[in-house]
RNA sequence: GUGGUCGUAGCUCAAUUGGUUAGAGCACCGGGUUGUGAUCCCGGGGGUUACGGGUUCGAGCCCCGCCGAUCACCCCA
């Protein structure tokens, strides 16, 4: 617009301050969850070696990453896509003297070279949460009710997102057992992933030729095995599903009775067609998903009990998620979750406690600054007005557009009303220490 | 990397279809009235119509390029 214009780079985002209050919304209620679920905070460095990330996924994962070289170095370094080769470098340099279980979060900003849409930005926060050193049911059902907590916590239910879980390992046996070979296992992994994508006959056709009959294509193309915690409870208990489940029930049943007993079982799905595209997961695996399929996954997870190792780390099991912010916006947005922008100021921690003005008198309008300093003094977020008018109620105007919570009116030299700009509910004329003592009482 | 759609003020949109000096509301800034967030009145800053070429007597409008946004494909850790 501008003659000469700089626009950000595609997929990044610019933060103004409601925008960066919006963001500061998002990290607390992650922080919080993890806290009160046992996890500690860790980070690490923002880029790292290229070979760290070419491990894992091998070089056709280069293109995707935006890497380069220090002018005159050699090393190749790459901004870090995703924060899991971070973490299992971290434990590996420390196993040995890590508790077990390794409970750990962080919320970084991490880097793909994609083309941005819907839902995928270049640059973005994910929340990452692992459970390091523990193979059992337990440990996958608290980091699913660890993700669950954040999503209630913003005001999410069971009506408006679903939990999807499903076990690799249950489903890789149960395949074996209905003859299809293992080698040809992931080649049928990758068309489940890709169900949702191809008309259902198509789908049909394709599950027809791994050897399954029409009924059995039917229940991959509907995903979801509603698995009640009746069917659950009591072992080998007949389901009315047209296929035999039993033997991924029982995969399963360890795994439900402890999200029963974490409480989370309205959230759950179990979906067959949830695999996940990544080789490295072994045993669970989840992701969350709007309830009526809309956006991409909000969230996704799962058992890597080989990754530590590869990285050089002790074998060691492990479970653990992430979660954009991204989409996890866009779903609030879709569901009318999202918070106003007060709520959003306030869980921020950012309204204005107090907005000092004068009634303009001359012995009043002098006391202003210094119970600003005062109050300020005191670590109470107060303001006061640049403006050189002295109308009341415009300064009143500009005390409710800023959101503050009350507006102390200096209006003598010993005196000042307080005012609550939630109520409008206002005091008698009171003097100036009993006024700010006030204040310091009820930050409300 | 491929394709579709779209770029006019901070935001939402106008501009009689190619015709004079690109307008309005909101927002922002200044002032006034009413001693209390409202209403009302006056004034102001802001645009190379994303950018660069071309056609034309004349381009916000048509053509080409480029950048960006958006949606989808590829991919999705």
């Amino acid at each position: 617009m501008a003659k000469q214009s700089y626009q950000a780079p595609t997929g990044t985002r610019d933060f103004y301050p409601l925008d960066a209050a919006k963001r500061r919304f998002v990290l607390e209620a992650w922080r919080r969850a993890s806290i009160i679920h046992g996890f500690e905070e860790v980070d690490g460095p923002t880029f790292e070696h290229l070979e760290l990330y070419t491990v894992k996924s091998g070089d056709g994962i280069i293109s995707e990453l935006f890497s380069f070289t220090r002018d005159g170095g050699e090393k190749a370094y790459a901004l870090r896509p995703e924060f899991t080769p971070t973490l299992a470098r971290l434990y590996a340099t420390k196993a040995n003297s890590l508790p077990k279980p390794t409970k750990w979060f962080c919320t970084p900003t991490t880097f793909r070279a994609e083309r941005p849409q819907r839902g995928r930005l270049r640059e973005f926060l994910q929340w990452n949460v692992d459970l390091i050193g523990d193979n059992s049911p337990q440990a996958d059902a608290e980091i699913i009710a660890t993700c669950v907590s954040v999503l209630a916590g913003l005001g999410l239910t069971p009506q408006d997102v679903r939990v999807k879980v499903n076990h690799r390992q249950a489903l890789a046996d149960w395949l074996t057992s209905r003859g299809l070979p293992t080698d040809r296992h992931g080649d049928l992994f990758k068309l489940l992933d890709n169900k949702h994508k191809m008309p259902a006959p198509q789908f049909a056709q394709a599950i027809a030729q791994f050897g399954f009959t029409i009924e059995q294509a039917d229940v991959f193309q509907k995903g979801i095995v509603r698995v009640t915690v009746d069917e659950v409870l009591p072992t080998g208990q007949k389901t009315d599903h047209v296929v035999d489940l039993t033997y991924f029930s029982e995969a399963v049943l360890p795994l439900s009775k402890e999200l029963v007993a974490a409480g989370i079982i309205d959230w759950i799905d179990f979906d067959l067609s949830i695999v996940r595209g990544l080789a490295y997961y072994t045993g669970m695996v989840f992701e969350v998903h709007e309830a009526s399929g809309a956006e991409r996954a909000i969230a996704g997870g799962g058992r890597y009990d080989n990754l530590i190792e590869l990285f050089g780390g002790p074998p060691t099991p492990a479970v653990g998620f992430g979660m954009g912010d991204v989409v996890l916006s866009l779903v609030l947005q879709d569901r009318g979750k999202f918070p106003t922008d007060e709520q959003v100021l306030e869980l921020a921690g950012l309204r204005p406690d107090v907005y000092v003005l004068s009634n303009g008198m001359p012995e009043a309008e002098l006391q202003v600054k210094p119970i600003v300093a005062q109050l300020r003094k005191l670590n109470i977020h107060a303001r006061s007005t640049y403006k050189t008018t002295r109308n009341v109620g415009k300064l009143l105007q500009e005390a409710a557009s800023m959101k503050a919570r009350v507006a102390l009116i200096v209006e003598s030299a010993t005196h000042a009303t307080l005012k609550n700009l939630t109520t409008g509910e206002q005091t008698q004329p009171t003097p100036l220490p009993q006024a700010i003592a006030l204040l310091t009482q009820r930050p409300a």
